[in-house]
DNA sequence: CAATCAATATACTTGTGAGTAAGTTATATA
DNA sequence: TATATAACTTACTCACAAGTATATTGATTG
């Protein structure tokens, strides 16, 4: 509750009213994605989502509106997120397959995150059409900008592939997989596992030594 | 219907009346996993299953019982299928990584029919705590015959690695991700896309040169 | 031939959960 | 001070879909 540095007035001032709302939507958030990954989208109701904040369901659609849009307020935020470890890692020094298994790493930890796990655990089927067309084009993005790490890191010789694309899948396929069988309180830690599984598989992208 | 070798009696033997109800059995099963693996287990409904074959939902309860015993039918299939894969493997000469490869295909392929797709697509939380329990041992046993063979193909040092389970989790990762979006219509055949995969990822596993 | 059983249907009950209407209180604004 | 608006609540509606009660028909068997 006591977030001021110093000072804390019971008073809130304007600015801090509108961050309040902010934390209180991303609390719902918070609660909701947790609810989504733990009984799944269409078990978990938001009468569960709000009892676990104490608070009544009306009050998620006034923050946050119907329960796909909750969804997908979800799925974008994990989203955004590998969109951003994308852009990172075009950013960084070194070879093709450096910056591609820089991008990895943090691909499959995002991917073990709340969000990052939702956007793995949600199936197209869960959406209305319009939901899944949104959905489907920010998948794409991450895909192509996968394959865009690939080709470069092909482009430089740091890796050898006669299939971009089923590449991109092949790992896609292993680095979501954790958001299955991964919890958060087991014995490895997501950047344990990460790392493992990039050297697992960037092993076999290497040319032949 | 006429699937006599000869002399088709319009009068069903007793066997034939009793294998009559089996393929009236089956057709309803592949009816209800197309429908799941479509739609969603969620989305799919009973009534929707029995409609795609003309007849009403009780006769679905007739040959199959409720909606999870239908679920857990599908995925026993699935899971049957990929155990017999196993077996078939470890009977198989060859390196341990000849076994190892030719289980990983098949698996693949497995998981991209009808069956297999749904073992992937059917979370845990769709079913009864029972139900769930069944389920996570079935597919515990795949996961150990995997173990098993990645250990044999370690042992007589056709490959090498550090992590056998995590190994595991990184090839039936990446495996079971075709089930998401493999379309049977597509330009690439089951077969194709595994034989890629396993090359992708065994060209990993095998020791440098 | 009576009784039973298999295979189906129609037409219901029922629980669940998304979404909403309408009210309440407090605070900000004109 | 009146009024609008934000932040909630309780208490509904309503649709959908799982599962069931019951009836019907035709074949099987004692």
């Amino acid at each position: 509750m006591n977030r001021g540095l110093s000072d804390p007035s019971p008073f809130p001032s304007r600015a801090e009213k509108l961050s309040e709302r902010e934390r209180k939507r991303e609390a719902v958030l918070r609660a909701a994605v947790r609810a989504f990954n733990a009984r799944g989208f269409h078990s978990a109701s938001l009468d569960d989502v709000a009892a676990s904040l104490h608070i009544s369901k009306p009050t998620i659609y006034h923050y946050l509106g119907n329960k796909e849009q909750v969804l997908l307020e979800c799925v974008t935020r994990g989203l955004e997120k590998l969109q951003e470890a994308a852009d990172a890692a075009e950013r960084e020094s070194g070879t093709g397959l450096d910056r591609l298994r820089s991008f990895l790493r943090r691909y499959a930890e995002i991917n073990m995150d709340d969000f990052g796990r939702c956007v793995i655990r949600t199936g197209e089927e869960m959406l209305s059409a319009d939901g899944a067309r949104r959905f489907r084009e920010l998948k794409s993005r991450i895909d192509l900008a996968m394959r865009s790490l690939i080709e470069e890191a092909v482009g430089d010789g740091s890796i050898e592939t006669t299939d971009v694309k089923l590449l991109a899948f092949t790992l896609a396929g292993a680095l979501n997989w954790p958001a299955r069988w991964h919890r958060p309180d087991g014995p490895l830690t997501a950047e344990a596992i990460s790392a493992t599984m990039v050297d697992l598989l960037t092993a076999g992208i290497a040319p032949r030594r």
